[in-house]
RNA sequence: CGGUGAUUAGCGCAGCUUGGUAGCGCACUUGGUUUGGGUCCAAGGGGUCGCAAGUUCGAAUCUUGCAUCACCGACCA
């Protein structure tokens, strides 16, 4: 491709819009532009990019034993009512009605449309396992598009959906597909975990997510710093402490604390650590046949963050997980929120924990402006029970017994799902056994977001200059630069002829033949990332040499022009 | 959807407090200059100041409403 036939579209300035530094480069280099919030285009070179991703996704897809359909974007909302998620999906849902006025869906996901079909095209197990695949567009109108293509609302996915009898065959297919993740994001050259997933709203059993490492990431990811075990954080499960919880050393005291409301006013006022305190919190519980939901008190040590997920999945706790009002609270201990305390309670106390571990603690004395202090559990605590229901952090002992936690951000870029048999059994999906019995089948659901991966790959892979492209999805593999092309001619003739040669040689080559300064084409090149760069100027000529330069080591190194083919052997 | 902020040339911004000819930098066009790291000089083109209503002799500027965009929280590939 030459510069001056294509469509560079680079920019010096980076648009006010751009928050993370991957939306800011795709806009500066010309790979995308804005059409509507979370909605894109994609240039010419963004195009490249993205095909690139879709084909390793595509060919190890197929190599596991996928095959490729397309479905449609638009779906009707039949399909939707039947798998019950025209009621279940909500807002994100886009629900659009046609001349006729009958209702559609744009498509966020393709469960529906795929078990309709093997239902009307599978009648026996003979035909099973089957896995199909497609790689298309989705649309979820999500509440707050971001970070350009990270988080649109029209994005590029692969989606892949299995069918089997029975579990043992959809683990077998799961792990296949697992494995396959694991060669497309080695392929794709970038730094990833498997890691164990919540199932979420789709529901389903086991679970794992693929995420790329950045700092940009919007998970949080609990690795063993010892092990390979990785999860999300919301998904980690928070040991107990070891050991048996210290003797009582202190006696009950009652002190006065005005003022002092949040868990740094009391450490502060107490002069302790607020691992040494506890924090309590009402929750609504779950109504019984004949009374209203009543309020359920849930203890955490004053250092740690509830975790709304394991606290949801308590049969106790209402779902979804709501506080109590101020109302409520009043109500139920006659005191505001910043002085509940457990001791005394006639409600459903549920404790961390790592609370429950504590001895001699601080605690508000469901008084105004009171709090206890050397409180223990059993002696002035009593009637309650011990779940994990906080957020592991730092330091923390793994889950899997080896090691302690670390946490880091993730950017999600695919996520594999055991979903059971939720779909097949509402779409009625099911075939004749052996026996000649009609038996429900069991569905694996496995997605990578493709567009997402584009720019995870450039948070991963960026420096001051612009992009860094992995090899695998660079646009283009090289670039030949010629200096000041229009006052020499045989800078010109050496340029053209490499260009030919590389492209006869099926290598993609971007020929940088426009009348610009070598400092532009240089910033240019550089900020699109293309990974080798062929510098053609007067200085080296004489030596028939030019000049290549790396852009991921940032070496540069003379090569005689003869030799420049050897660049690419392999 | 809640909280915050923004909307003036393709991009980045000033002007608004105190109403009176719409401006700067980048980009673009033309000519010259320069030519191994975003040259320099000159001349030019490009705007219903987000939309609507109101106040006023007069509104980018004041008032009200709406829309869009972005940021912080709950959702997800």
């Amino acid at each position: 491709m030459r510069t001056s036939q294509y469509l560079l579209s680079t920019l010096k300035e980076t648009p006010a819009s751009a928050e993370v530094i991957s939306h800011q480069l795709m806009l500066r280099a010309g790979l995308v532009r804005n059409v509507a919030s979370g909605m894109y285009t994609w240039l010419p070179t963004g195009l490249k990019v993205l095909r690139k991703v879709e084909n390793i996704v595509r060919e190890e897809m197929e190599r596991a034993g996928s095959l490729e359909v397309l479905m449609p974007m638009v779906q009707p909302a039949d399909l939707w009512e039947e798998s019950g998620r025209w009621e279940d999906y909500g807002p994100e849902l886009l629900r659009l009605k046609d001349r006729h006025n009958r209702s559609f869906v744009l498509g966020p996901t393709h469960e529906e449309v795929i078990t309709k079909l093997v239902s009307n095209e599978i009648s026996s197990y003979k035909q099973l396992p089957l896995n199909m695949f497609q790689i298309q567009t989705k649309f979820r109108d999500e509440i707050r598009p971001r970070f350009g293509v990270m988080r649109g609302r029209e994005f590029l996915m692969k989606d892949a959906y299995s069918f089997h009898l029975g579990a043992d065959c959809l683990d077998k297919t799961y792990q296949a597909m697992f494995d396959a993740y694991c060669r497309i994001f080695d392929r794709l050259g970038l730094d990833y975990r498997p890691v164990i997933a919540d199932t979420g709203s789709i529901g389903g059993d086991a679970s794992h997510e693929f995420h790329v490492l950045a700092d940009s990431g919007e998970d949080d990811i609990a690795f063993s710093d010892v092990s390979d075990f990785a999860a999300n954080v919301e998904k980690a499960e928070a040991l107990a402490p070891k050991g048996t919880r210290p003797e009582a050393t202190q006696t009950l005291a009652e002190v006065s604390t005005p003022n002092v409301r949040t868990i740094d006013d009391v450490a502060a006022f107490f002069k302790v650590d607020a691992a040494n305190t506890v924090k309590t919190l009402l929750v609504m519980g779950v109504a019984s046949a004949d009374n209203e939901a009543p309020v359920v008190a849930l203890v955490v040590r004053g250092d740690h963050q509830l975790n709304e997920i394991k606290v949801e999945n308590l049969a106790q706790v209402a779902t979804p997980l709501t506080f109590a009002t101020d109302e409520q609270i009043l109500a139920t201990v006659n005191c505001n929120a910043g002085s509940i305390g457990p001791v005394g309670l006639n409600i459903d106390v549920i404790v961390d924990r790592s609370a429950a571990h504590l001895a001699d603690f601080i605690c508000g004395a469901n008084k105004n402006d009171v709090h206890f202090s050397g409180v223990n559990w059993d002696r002035d605590a009593t009637n309650y029970s011990v779940e994990d229901i906080r957020n592991v952090v730092e330091g923390d002992p793994s889950p899997c017994g080896e090691g302690n936690i670390v946490i880091k951000r993730g950017i999600e870029v695919g996520h594999i799902f055991q979903l059971g048999e939720k779909y097949a059994q509402a779409m009625k999906c099911g075939v004749l056994t052996e026996a000649g019995k009609n038996q429900t089948l069991t569905m694996g659901c496995y997605g990578i977001g493709v567009s997402r991966i584009v720019a995870a790959a450039i948070e991963q892979n960026h420096d001051k200059y612009g992009i860094k492209w992995p090899e695998a999805i660079a646009p283009y593999q090289v670039a030949v630069v010629p200096m000041n092309m229009a006052k020499s001619a045989r800078v010109k003739e050496t340029a053209e002829t490499l260009y030919e040669q590389l492209q006869a040689a099926g290598i993609e080559v971007i020929f940088d033949d426009r009348k610009e300064r070598p400092g532009v084409m240089f910033a240019d090149h550089e900020l699109m990332g293309t990974p080798l760069l062929l510098v053609i100027g007067e200085r080296n000529l004489d030596n028939q040499e030019i000049e290549v330069k790396n852009r991921i080591t940032g070496e540069k190194s003379l090569l005689a022009i003869s030799d420049v083919m050897s660049l690419f052997n392999s």
